[in-house]
DNA sequence: ACCGTACTACGATGCCTATCGTACGAGTCG
DNA sequence: CGACTCGTACGATAGGCATCGTAGTACGGT
């Protein structure tokens, strides 16, 4: 098969009113879920959790991607074994308008300045 | 005197290039910080830092402070015995453009969300 | 010189968190 | 069924941090 079925395992994630804009921050002030974000941001579709190549290891991989749903950041979905991961851009951007442009863009920027 | 001048004493800021995203994401991060910048936001001049009143104590408040003028976002300077805090502004404007604007907004959304 | 105000320095405390390793559960494929 | 992959759970560890209280420094005014 090539695309599995949504398992029935489902994941918390926070209702749009329930996510804080200090929450969003916090997730996305650890350099390697910014990582994440940009990755997400940066394709359609969605990415499986082993689709990143982070340099920690698997449990520490699946903290912050439990940090980055619990923030609301990311939208998880468990598809076979794999977990697929999505930004919640649409109701961000709902939230807090243009708040995720400016993040990305930011981010974008600061990766691409030559102190990097 | 109505305005006495700067003192010797100064204090380290980082300079522009020097400001990380991750930083002034993790200073924007924290309720009581998040609250001053948008006080600070809010006024056209400098505030002292006994101009808020935040329900902490002076450590905590000095403490607060420090962490937002070491990650770039607000330029510290004494006048006095008073020290005064202004937001970094035109360079976080030049260094990441939008962002301030979106977060105020964001933060302004969500103080005003039912929620609050 | 003295006092009061504004802020700091330092130590303590309790909590949070980024990281790891190992052991386990859920699903797919042979 | 059995093997393999993907991700989780749990415990441990080390470091960071928000908070406080107390003692101290710098400055301005009397």
């Amino acid at each position: 098969m090539s695309s599995p079925a949504v398992s029935s395992r489902d994941l918390p994630h926070p209702a749009c009113d329930e996510i804080r804009l200090e929450g969003v921050l916090h997730a996305l002030s650890d350099p390697m879920r910014l990582r994440i974000v940009r990755e997400l941001a940066g394709v359609t579709g969605e990415l499986s959790c082993s689709d990143f190549e982070l340099p920690v290891t698997k449990s520490t991989t699946t903290h912050h991607f439990r940090v980055l749903r619990e923030s609301g950041v990311i939208r998880q979905v468990y598809r076979g074994t794999a977990k697929m991961n999505g930004l919640r851009r649409d109701e961000l951007d709902e939230l807090f308008p243009g708040l995720m442009a400016a993040l990305l863009d930011a981010a974008a920027r600061q990766a691409a300045s030559p102190g990097d």
